[in-house]
DNA sequence: TCCAGTACAATACAAGTGTATAGTCTTTTT
DNA sequence: AAAAAGACTATACACTTGTATTGTACTGGA
């Protein structure tokens, strides 16, 4: 045990699977190397593979993180609707690494991180219909178009920031690739 | 010139753009070989090199494709903003490859690729400044506003639309992976 | 006829990929 | 103390990647 422990003095196989979520999410799974993944940790490809077998094997490590998450944000605290969406709501903001990951994941439809998304909507199925239950949701609508609203309203924004925000970065500097566009906006 | 021509039977350049266009929009550039767009295309890889140079080349010419469609279709035919607003959306629907590709050159924001949204977002603007001018929109609302507004009139809907679907996916058929969800779902 | 230019194919190569294997420490267990 | 287990490194290998190079067939103009 040692004595002083900076942030970065986590147990390795954590500290891989938190960079290896954050550069997945940033590049996407498929153009982040292992050797990347364990440049950014501060380790060896070999070790890597030693915790998590191969890259698919990480991905489900990774993946599994984010399941964990959502559980304890959903498990704990009251059970009504409000209370429930803050705590996922400050969950996705504090951790903007996990909306990145979800937005590829949903946004790929095919390929294996498809079963991830498989996953939260079984959550919140279970969640939806718990609350139709205790009578904090209607049953008079249907639980698919619950389901559905209760991941846009969770989701929804999140997702398309990054898009908006894109476009406003055009916007706000569009001299460096287009000097006529300022010029354009300004005047008019 | 050749007597018959069947729709496969273009001159190989523009097959070449076309396949790659729907591949890239489809899995990502990164995630496409050049050997992948040449076997769609039913050439070698080589004479994708003698036509487009690099990767990058390519990547080039399928954003000049995007683009020009654009130009067509905002320039031909009456320039109120309902018109243009539709000839861009038939656009869109007839080709959802090009949404495919502008939906993930959005979503990466970094990267070359970013460049193409920079174009659209001037285009657009110049479009809004136009119809300032000749009285189709107000001038006492933001420029900047309004191109925002336009961008999320046209591509918003059709963004979204495979996110949405990804989850109804899941919704329909989730015996495949959770079996208990199903149930769940029925008998509430 | 020559010949220059273009469309296309075949192959070769260096770099990067995931992963298997073997080895060296360090810790824990007996 | 001896041994088993785990953390971690180093290296090698087969494969894919983008691209450079070279060669072949066909075209249209001189």
């Amino acid at each position: 045990m040692k004595g002083v422990s900076y942030v970065s003095e986590q147990v390795a196989s954590e500290r891989i699977r938190l960079v290896a979520l954050d550069l997945f999410g940033r590049l996407g799974i498929d153009s982040v190397s292992m050797r990347q993944v364990a440049a950014a940790a501060g380790c060896t490809v070999g070790l890597v593979q030693h915790h998590f077998g191969t890259k698919d094997g990480l991905r489900v490590a990774v993946e599994e993180e984010i399941i964990e998450q959502f559980e304890f944000a959903l498990s704990k605290g009251p059970r009504d609707r409000a209370s429930r969406d803050a705590r996922v709501q400050s969950l996705l903001v504090e951790r903007p690494e996990i909306v990145d990951y979800l937005r590829r994941a949903l946004l790929d439809q095919r390929g294996e991180s498809a079963g991830i998304l498989a996953r939260l909507v079984v959550m919140s199925a279970g969640q939806v219909s718990e609350m139709r239950a205790s009578g904090h949701a209607r049953t008079d609508a249907s639980a698919e178009d619950q389901v559905l609203r209760m991941l846009i309203r969770q989701f929804g924004v999140l997702f398309l920031e990054p898009m908006v925000a894109g476009i406003w970065a055009e916007l706000d500097q569009p001299e460096t690739t287009c000097p006529e566009l300022k010029v354009t906006l300004t005047k008019s």
